[in-house]
DNA sequence: GTAAATCACTTGCGTTTTGCAAGTTAATAA
DNA sequence: TTATTAACTTGCAAAACGCAAGTGATTTAC
């Protein structure tokens, strides 16, 4: 079994968040469902980092099991779930918006993807307040 | 070795980010730097989540590789080194104060430490200004 | 001036998590 | 009715973690 969530006790809120979230591919497929509009099991696959299939399952059932993002059968498909952030898990916009900041930034690798910088120094009020509405789609086009 | 830092490839800036501090421990140990003014090995090790001997000197190994912490030795005590966050390092000052802020949001646990998150409710820019100068000490009193 | 303590690690080793490939099951499309 | 697709699960080797113990270089204590 994998990541069996042993959580920490300590009087600091952040390890909090860092147990359910600390680790390199959590917070990259909230960006996909935050930002992208990504939604399914193979969506979430397709990502540029290359996830493995086993590492993804656990993570999603884990973000359930936290109740950053729920996960509702398609009703247009018999084969398919839709995973969706909750009210929660839409509250880690900032956090989001602000690694993407700080990666931007700091690395130099020339095809860093600049639009969703742009789109966040442009206007982030108005960004984060599409990202807490739930509406579903993407907020940013991957092809920008 | 642990950690041998083995860099994605990916568009998204974010990638880039969590490969660096994408983990249970790194952000908590930035975190003692940043809030509480801890810079030596033993004050890392002190902390309330109990971070093993081997981690902390790997992560703090990795920090100064990636230009986030600087070593020096301490001028007071020939058998003790100083670490400090560099710019790049203070930069991460949004990522943790928005993680702590969501953490005691959804942290339903009484004894979670409430003093910081009032601090950055109460006088964020103030707080940012203050760990941005770099200025050694703590900003946060962890009595409070 | 020698012994004990302290600080900053390193090493060993068993357990857990990751990463990759292949296999499974259920629902649709051909 | 066969093939394909979506969403996983399983197996296994490699890496990372967690704990305990050990090392080496300063200080402090006696």
């Amino acid at each position: 079994m994998e990541s069996t969530s042993k959580l920490r006790t300590s009087g600091c809120a952040i390890a909090f968040g860092l147990d359910i979230f600390g680790d390199r591919w959590s917070l990259l497929i909230i960006r996909d469902m935050m930002l992208y509009g990504k939604k399914t099991y193979g969506d979430f696959l397709e990502a540029d980092e290359g996830i493995s299939t086993n590492i993804l399952a656990d993570r999603l059932k884990q973000f359930e099991a936290n109740g950053i993002v729920e996960k509702t059968r398609d009703p247009e498909s018999g084969r398919s779930y839709l995973y969706h952030l909750t009210a929660k898990g839409r509250d880690l916009a900032p956090i989001v918006l602000e690694i993407v900041l700080w990666s931007g930034k700091y690395d130099d690798r020339s095809f860093a993807r600049k639009s969703v910088l742009k789109l966040i120094r442009d206007d982030r009020p108005g960004l984060e307040a599409r990202i807490r509405s739930g509406q579903p789609g993407p907020v940013v086009r991957k092809s920008e």
